[in-house]
DNA sequence: CGCTTCATTATGTATAGACAAAAGAGGACG
DNA sequence: CGTCCTCTTTTGTCTATACATAATGAAGCG
């Protein structure tokens, strides 16, 4: 059904993957060595190695000088989480976005700011906001950037591009980190999320560094009636959320 | 500091992350092409190929023939996300595990059952259990697993190894998906995980497949005040959560 | 029996060269 | 002015070869 053939060494990498997928190959089981493969496949021993080497980066299987390749032991589950960008997000389920900004504030960090942020940070801007799809509260957002990565932030007005949304297409960052948890809505929490006093939210920490410096850290609240976090995983082909 | 130095293409490519981290290179920047660079660090093209390589399955740049190497835009927020076996996860962390199985059934699927597998499995095991971590509840988990697939399950008695941990370390699983939710406690999950009547529950539903066929549905309810996820993502070095 | 030493084997890295395939650029032509 | 065609650049794949490096297993020795 292939118009173009697949070239030879992802054909040899998906054959193998079928080969553990099917239990013909169980973990720790060995598989033929490059030499062998070679012959077997009809091909220069490169071809067999970038074929493995995929599988390696996989975690499908281990390799060790001498000692050969083994199918890797069943690895933990392990999936990739997309969380989008919330606008984009918003946009792309064909709703209409907006988002609200309640406050603004630019200052150094106190105490309890700094413990978020986890080194120190001179300057900051601080922005509360409520995000809405077609009218309805989405999620509210507490954002903490830092002045000294981004300071062009001072100068954005936020209404119409998020923070989120800006940082993200103006910063590439290095290292994100999240925390996932759920929480009581606290009163004032509800009232802006228009959710039910005592409700459930999802919340969502966030921190990204870039270098090894902080760049931003953000809380996201969302009310659990109306929001959930999909990610799905497959090794062999490519990954979605 | 390295005793032995990084191999050619592992320097090109940090070089290249270097140079986009901090901003020399802006997304949509152009990259030399493999022949420039070549003469640039002194190597083959084969040999910057590799590192160019590595770099797209990074999604750092993209490359199209004739177009040439582009720095990628940036990301959407990505990250990779290990959910531990539970055992593992509290024996790890010091404390004693204990299990308790609340009910064990094999029979047929019902209908709100064939819902959540969403594909038709003929006969199954379907498990209820109550996670301890130091004699305190730490999540309840609802498990449905297709005897189809893994028949040996019927004869296993899960109160010293959980039915996760037994699986994981039994069947590879090809593909997983995560829903991750909010929502708070009904009475009787309440009593359970001994946390207060309207507390907050974190839910994670999972589901994996091998070659597309379902080996195991999973709902595990958490505390809210004593369980979050955390997961962290360097896109250079490795994974961990 | 335990230790060292050495040869063997499989992988890891690197090279030079070759051809294929995609796609932009520019020219010919209607 | 637009369309089709060819030329050229750049990436994608593949080969054959070479040497480096890690690890194993066997031989030799105290």
């Amino acid at each position: 059904m292939d118009a173009t053939p697949l070239p030879r060494y992802l054909e040899i990498r998906r054959d193998i993957q079928n080969r553990i997928a099917s239990g013909e190959l169980r973990p720790g089981d060995a598989i033929p060595s490059e030499n062998e493969l070679k012959e077997r496949y009809g091909c220069s021993r490169m071809t067999v190695s970038k074929a493995l080497s995929a599988l390696v980066s996989e975690g499908l299987i281990q390799r060790r000088r001498r000692a050969g390749s083994q199918v890797a032991l069943p690895r933990n589950a392990q999936t990739v989480l997309k969380i989008h960008d919330l606008k984009a997000e918003i946009a792309t389920s064909g709703r209409a976005y907006r988002c609200e900004i309640l406050a603004r504030e630019r200052r150094a960090p106190d105490a309890n700011e700094l413990a978020r942020l986890g080194q120190p940070v001179t300057e900051l801007l601080a922005l509360r906001l409520v995000h809405f799809a077609d009218g309805q509260p989405y999620a509210v957002e507490n954002r903490l950037m830092n002045l000294a990565v981004v300071p062009d932030a001072a100068n954005v007005d936020f209404s119409e591009t998020p923070p989120g949304t800006w940082l993200l297409n103006e910063v590439p960052w290095s290292d994100a980190e999240h925390i996932i948890r759920a929480d009581i809505a606290a009163p004032a929490l509800a009232r802006r999320l228009a959710m039910p006093k005592g409700g459930a939210c999802l919340v969502i920490d966030r921190r990204t560094w870039q270098a090894g410096v902080i760049v931003t850290a953000v809380t996201l609240h969302y009310p659990a009636a109306r929001h959930q976090i999909v990610s799905h995983f497959s090794p062999g082909a490519g990954f979605s959320a």
